[in-house]
DNA sequence: ACCTGAACACCGTTCAAGT
DNA sequence: ACCTGAACACCGTTCAAGT
């Protein structure tokens, strides 16, 4: 009987002890491999050459173990380039989390996923969020302007989706999400801008955010920008 | 023993005949009350009061469910004004299609995953996207420029994922897609467009699009874009 | 010829039994 | 205290047996 080799199975052959880290690794070559559907507890346990249930000691459940694989991910996106316009910085960035993304055609759609059901995103995604605007409010931007650019931007240009800062009424509440005020001290930016923006609209329920709004704003921006085009033609 | 009823119990007390409308119709509500990974043969076929193998007559299999579901929906999008000059009409469209994506949450990753998987997306995208390309065509607007504005569009704005015209290599061709001819008749702006791309760079393999380029298109449309608001405020 | 129950090969996760 | 096999409640789909 012949053995097919694969990476994941290379992976399993080290000696090495079962780690958190370990886990999430194979987990990520597997889902780059054949997708996230093919993914399953059985098979990671499988390429590790380890029953599946010792996966729970180093994962709490699967989602538990695809929020892991995003900040990986995440993680690897470059850190913003200091000593240039905020045009040139948001540019570099966007391409980087953009190479990322075609590294693991996979993640994007995780990524909405989790943002779909859990109020907050994971920790690396809220720390490349708090960057990216951190150099925009660097660059002059608003708070409010900054505000409608993350929606302009969402989904397609950072790679996540639009249901990004959009509070969907049921979304569990992240169980071991940190405590507001370290919230606001990690996530500096963030923060300013939930807040002015709650400020802002304090008519409005909940986040305070017009997704009808500003899904318009992205697409008169669109628009106003194509018909410039059209007419240099 | 108290049942609860849902509105997909409703459907399946009526004594009509099973047929592929009421299976997608059944399909479509229990996808509105609990999402689509709560949607499952099983579950279909228990609301219709009907054995799960029944569903088999009049659905292939779980992905041809899933794409009857898709058309059902696109179809609910208005069909475009006429008698207004592009940019109306484009933004009554796109606001209509946002409205049918807002009662079905669940619809736009359904739309993407099937897109991600096939070559073809299913009929009534085809003839979405052919008709509001032919809307920026009698705009005035060059195959070229209308090449781009498609993928500036995607995901976000048409509700319908970047993936649209990436040829990712692996994707199953479409079993029933119809023959080169008769899908040149039947959406003639796609082909026009996609015959202009292919013979506009000739030398690149595939589809002859650029991803890349496509991407840093939409990425500087709306940097140049968010960059006059700022000069502005 | 049609219909359908049982079965197959999966899945994530629980839990009790074994060390 | 740690580890893990069996089991539970699912899933989409095949297939043979019954009408």
């Amino acid at each position: 009987m012949v053995e097919i080799s694969t990476q994941a199975d290379a992976t399993a052959r080290s000696r090495a002890p079962l780690s958190r880290q370990r886990v999430l690794d194979t987990a990520v070559v597997l889902a780059d491999e054949g997708g996230v559907e093919a993914l399953s507890m059985r098979r990671i346990a499988q390429a590790l050459g380890v029953v599946p249930m010792a996966l729970y000691k180093h994962v709490a459940n699967k989602n538990e173990l695809l929020d892991g694989m995003i900040d990986a991910l995440v993680a690897e996106i470059d850190p913003p380039v200091t000593g240039t316009d905020w045009k040139t910085a948001v540019r570099r960035r966007i391409l980087s989390a953009r190479r990322m993304l075609l590294r693991h055609p996979w993640a994007a759609e995780v990524i909405e996923a989790r943002m779909k059901a859990r109020a907050t995103p994971t920790p690396a995604v809220m720390a490349y969020l708090d960057s990216m605007i951190g150099i925009f409010r660097a660059g002059g931007f608003s708070i409010e302007l900054v505000h409608h650019t993350m929606h302009v931007l969402g989904s397609r240009l950072l790679g996540f989706s639009q249901e990004l800062f959009q509070d969907t009424p049921d979304r569990e509440p992240d169980p071991d999400a940190p405590p507001p005020a370290e919230m606001a001290a990690r996530y500096p930016h963030i923060t300013a801008l939930a807040m002015a923006v709650a400020h802002d609209e304090a008519s409005v329920v909940g986040s305070g955010c017009d997704d009808q709004f500003e899904f318009e704003f992205a697409l008169d921006l669109t628009l106003d920008g194509l018909e410039r085009l059209r007419e240099a033609e």
